[in-house]
DNA sequence: AAGACTCATAGATAATTATCTATATACATA
DNA sequence: TATGTATATAGATAATTATCTATGAGTCTT
């Protein structure tokens, strides 16, 4: 038997006639002249090596070796009529998989938008890598992830970039430290203190140390700290002062003050970013229009500045439609 | 989707490259050159619509929709691996079904063929039907059955016949008749005895009538019957003389006599009868060939004339490699 | 025996497939 | 940076497929 050359077109044709008992009515089922059935039955037929059919009193009955095939075709048809479903589901961003790179400091925020996409797609798996910087670019190169989560984009040479949030960086200070008494506070009043900043790179360390390049201020006294979360308990026991993103700051912060210091705070913003040349799986564009249509719910409104419309439409003219 | 285009040739190239990981690998197993492999690829990515394959580490590796393709591949080749086997199965004739036609006659003897085949093929149906000689032409031409078995072929226009058990006609009387004496009974003594006699066109009374016109004999007096075995017990109980297939008789017959009938007994075989324009089903086959091996075996001796190989030489001549 | 159906066969053709060789491109590693 | 290894693309061609129209050949039903 040369399966090789069974096409399921030939299995239809065939189920077809198996069905309506008739060659003729099969051909009319499928928009097919009669001489056309007949010869694809004996196509099939000649692949199988054994007679199919035979004619019966009204129109053709199917042999043994037919009948077998008729229930083999079916359930070969079934099978992939469940595959096409599955591949619905899968166009529709209703089921499969992305996988979501996070800068350090997004993670406050972005649990709060992928939290309500898992209840709303609970098939659909979401695999969340976090990172400083300097590692998410490392997966951005070897092309890791479907989707990025940067305070500032990376070249966008080879990427599309939406924001979505506002990301202000605010300075924070022990409550009963000096300057916290202040009206407020000139950028030269920061020189001698000491600071508690996250390793270079950080996209918070780079956009605050281009401030104060812009002021003309040098720091002199750096403690660098691997995390927030450090930086923000260091701060409260009177280590320095830090600038932080505003949205690691718990709603109340007991221990901390927010100075208010001149020409601050720092706007900076979290963008989605994805590759332009790596195909964005349906389930990782399914999270983008939930995430362009929640994100004035999920997030305080105050913060949100929806872009992603616009990378969507763009991501629409150029990934659709490419394959293998 | 298209599936229409979709060949099993297609699913088993792809196959084998998510296996191997490798497209090169599979073009090397499939005897293909990797350009080959690759359109072919190309071509079921197509076909789905959506991209089956990315460039990994070595090789490729599937995408989402490429390994529940995978599973739906293997699901379906596996489904058609069992029908392969049902086929095989089919083929060496020990599945599958047949329908043989017995003369009433044969069924004192089929039986002992067909119990020992059904032990040895459980898995083939028969389906035996039983008539008298017209009743089986009737059949034999509306093609309703795929064996008969008559005492006396049709004609063998479109017929293969094989002579496989001598049917010695004997004559019996009731054990107190007046020739059960004689040492000779002689055709002439027939004229005035009143004989029981199956219908007109049963074999066993066309042949007995040309043996009655070849002795220039004329019976007087005929009681007509149904069935051998009405005939043999009105024989017993004194209604008159009788032609029986020697094969009816029991062993023993307690009140029954076989007179020394000059020219007796009457010589005539059974035949299979398989018809020349049908194809014969593989269990048919089987059976015959079955027969042919055991006939020695299942039946006396001093009755088997085995020609079924040569009957089974001609189908294998004609009836081979014809489709549909 | 003529009609009306059903299926099969023949011949024709445009489209598609299967397959190759040669070449380009991408990536990893020495 | 060169060099091999893996994959993709292009161009070519023979084979196969899908499909038609026209016609032949069996069966039933009048």
């Amino acid at each position: 038997m040369k399966l090789r050359h069974l096409t399921f077109r030939l299995l239809e044709v065939y189920v077809a006639t198996v069905r309506t008992g008739s060659v003729t009515a099969a051909a009319r089922q499928l928009h097919l002249t009669q001489p056309t059935v007949s010869q694809q039955l004996k196509r099939l037929a000649e692949a199988v090596g054994e007679p199919l059919l035979q004619s019966g009193a009204a129109g053709v009955e199917t042999t043994e070796a037919g009948s077998e095939l008729y229930r083999a075709a079916l359930d070969v048809t079934g099978r992939f009529d469940d595959y096409q479903d599955y591949l619905a589901e899968l166009r529709g961003g209703r089921r499969g998989h992305f996988s979501i790179a996070l800068v350090n400091t997004a993670q406050y925020v972005l649990p709060r938008l992928l939290g309500p996409y898992s209840r709303a797609f609970p098939d659909v798996d979401v695999t969340v890598q976090i990172g400083n910087r300097q590692q998410l670019l490392g997966r951005f190169d070897r092309q890791l992830d479907d989707i990025y989560v940067f305070s500032h984009p990376p070249s966008l040479e080879h990427a599309l970039a939406a924001r979505f949030l506002r990301n202000p960086l605010v300075m924070v200070a022990p409550e009963n430290h000096p300057l916290a008494q202040r009206a407020e506070v000139e950028s030269t009043d920061l020189a001698r203190e000491r600071f508690l900043l996250r390793e270079p790179g950080s996209a918070t360390r780079m956009l605050f140390e281009s401030w104060l390049q812009g002021q003309g201020v040098q720091l002199s006294g750096i403690l660098q700290m691997a995390s927030n979360e450090a930086i923000r308990v260091g701060v409260t026991s009177g280590m320095g002062l830090a600038v932080l993103s505003q949205h690691v700051l718990p709603a109340v912060n007991p221990g901390l003050v927010v100075l208010p210091v001149r020409h601050f705070p720092i706007e900076s913003h979290w963008y989605f970013i994805v590759r332009r040349d790596r195909r964005l799986p349906h389930a990782a564009r399914g999270f983008l229009r939930f995430a362009s249509d929640r994100v004035e719910h999920c997030l305080p409104l105050e913060y949100v500045r929806n872009e992603i419309p616009s990378l969507l439409a763009s991501l629409g003219a150029t990934a659709e439609s490419s394959a293998s």
